[in-house]
DNA sequence: GTTTTATAACGTATTTTTACGTCATGAAGC
DNA sequence: GCTTCATGACGTAAAAATACGTTATAAAAC
């Protein structure tokens, strides 16, 4: 029930944001506003979170004057290692294997598929 | 920033009492506290936790006069299947071959074992 | 039957997350 | 210069999640 202190986590609402920061950086809090679609979301709640990112250290920002521009520190890609070892850990008892078989299993992803995969990586690494 | 009100997703400390659920399942509260390990856990902050748990629609009870023996409703694998997906969705641009091969890129999985497990599979399959 | 023990519910306090009103500042236009 | 506009910070309100003290009850021990 402990709670971690290196915050690594990212809730739903900070996630959102993280998308669009991923997506469109360098940008300013207008650029998140108006990427997500609900133009009716307060300016100043969509700063919060921005804050709180980077307070967590997912963020950081260049300032011209007043403006800040916004960019991530943490890569798209690093988080989602990260999502994928935890997910994997929980519920694939820690075995990549296990989370590729109910891939395909689960026919999110078939045979033919995954063989393709294969080869393709298989001719890179000789 | 809208919410979701289905709940479907679990927070931290209820996933993790939603895991002991899923090991030792059925349960009563004392068996989710003695799996977690501390002892110094209030009975009735897990209590609470299971309670919410039950409120989300992830586990059930069947009472024996004022003992509740708690069950799951949705399974671990369903519930890993929709965080699968999400993670899909969310990193891999929807598809599972990309996670595939961030698994391998990664070193989580070489590609032997990716060969052995296809072979593994094509078996079943013929 | 009475006492003790183990159980869970309930209500509430605390903490965290989410949302927003208000203020200040810099830039642009006058 | 002054005014307007766009920006973001700050503080705080509201909602959700987490933690726990207290009470009630059934079962077990006596």
């Amino acid at each position: 029930m402990k709670r971690k202190v290196t915050s690594d986590q990212l809730t739903k609402a900070e996630e959102e944001i993280m998308q669009i920061i991923w997506q469109i950086e360098p940008c300013l809090v207008r650029d998140i506003i108006d990427k997500l679609g609900d133009p009716d979301i307060p300016h100043s709640t969509v700063s919060s979170v921005v804050r709180i990112l980077e307070k967590k250290g997912f963020v950081n920002h260049k300032a011209y004057g007043k403006t800040h521009e916004y960019f991530s520190v943490i890569s798209k890609e690093q988080y989602a290692q990260q999502g994928v070892k935890s997910l994997i850990e929980k519920y694939f008892s820690g075995s990549p294997k296990k989370l590729v078989s109910f891939l395909v299993q689960k026919e999110d992803m078939d045979l033919k598929e995954l063989n393709d995969l294969l080869k393709t990586i298989d001719n890179k690494n000789s």
